[in-house]
DNA sequence: TGAATATCATACAAATTTAGTAGGATTTTA
DNA sequence: TAAAATCCTACTAAATTTGTATGATATTCA
């Protein structure tokens, strides 16, 4: 399951997707909008910024934006940079590759399974973007 | 990604497939084969048995055996008993649904993709057994 | 220039979940 | 009835999640 601070980054990705070329968007803003606690918001906003999803300006008239557009912005890359890996195990992990224990990658039949499930998953969540996200709204 | 103690109970009912239709196989024999820690094997084991997935016999010559067929147990069970939910969001969960706070379903777009993206795991997981895993190995 | 505005950084803390241990009760077989 | 096994309840330690607190730093605008 996906950790409430994924959630809530979903949530403030498209607050600023909805004001995208627009003007800055305060943290203060997004966390009463939003109703996510602002200083957990605040570690969320600059997590996604550390990997380039947002930029942000300080200051009066500061605040952030959406750095990428949102039908760059699929969903397995968020759920990445906050949430961690998407496969069910690490060692079938694209970017958080981890050798399991006790465990040969050959044989392991766990492994072989869980690769299949992970590119039914990767195929749906690399594919979809935040852009659909809103879209499928209505 | 799974838990620790979920990738044990694979290990030990891949153990008990290979037994499957022989004598019962003790806890001590599993801990110590596919080494997993016999307390918390244990505790591991009895909840596949509340969960009727298996069978035990006490006093000598007991232990436990696989209730049902390895080829009518898909990994999605198994997933759910020992780990719980395996969709990505409460509220797109089939057996661990839970409304989610602050969010309209109707028009929840994160709901909208993440119900996509539980489908095509669950294709995989639902679809996929305890034999497909062991056959996978060669 | 300086006050107000905003992000940025670091450290801490509470709550929850995960991963295991301990000790004994219960049941079965021989 | 003794040995062998599961069963049951409670406890504990470690890790992760979900925040909070405090102040530093940068920017704008009067």
């Amino acid at each position: 399951m996906l950790s409430k601070k994924t959630q809530y980054a979903f949530r403030a990705l498209v607050h600023l997707a909805e004001n995208y070329g627009k003007a800055p968007v305060r943290i203060s803003t997004i966390s009463v909008q939003q109703k996510i606690p602002l200083k957990f918001l605040e570690h969320i906003l600059n997590d996604l910024k550390k990997a380039d999803l947002l930029e942000s300006k300080k200051g009066k008239g500061g605040g952030y934006i959406l750095k990428v557009s949102p039908k760059n912005l699929n969903l397995a890359k968020v759920i990445r940079v906050i949430n961690g890996p998407i496969a069910l195990l690490p060692c079938v992990s694209l970017n958080f590759y981890e050798k399991c224990i006790d465990c040969d990658e050959e044989t392991c039949g766990m492994r072989k399974m869980m690769l299949i499930a992970r590119d039914a998953t990767l195929k749906v969540l690399e594919k979809k973007t935040l852009e659909d996200m809103i879209e499928s709204r209505m």
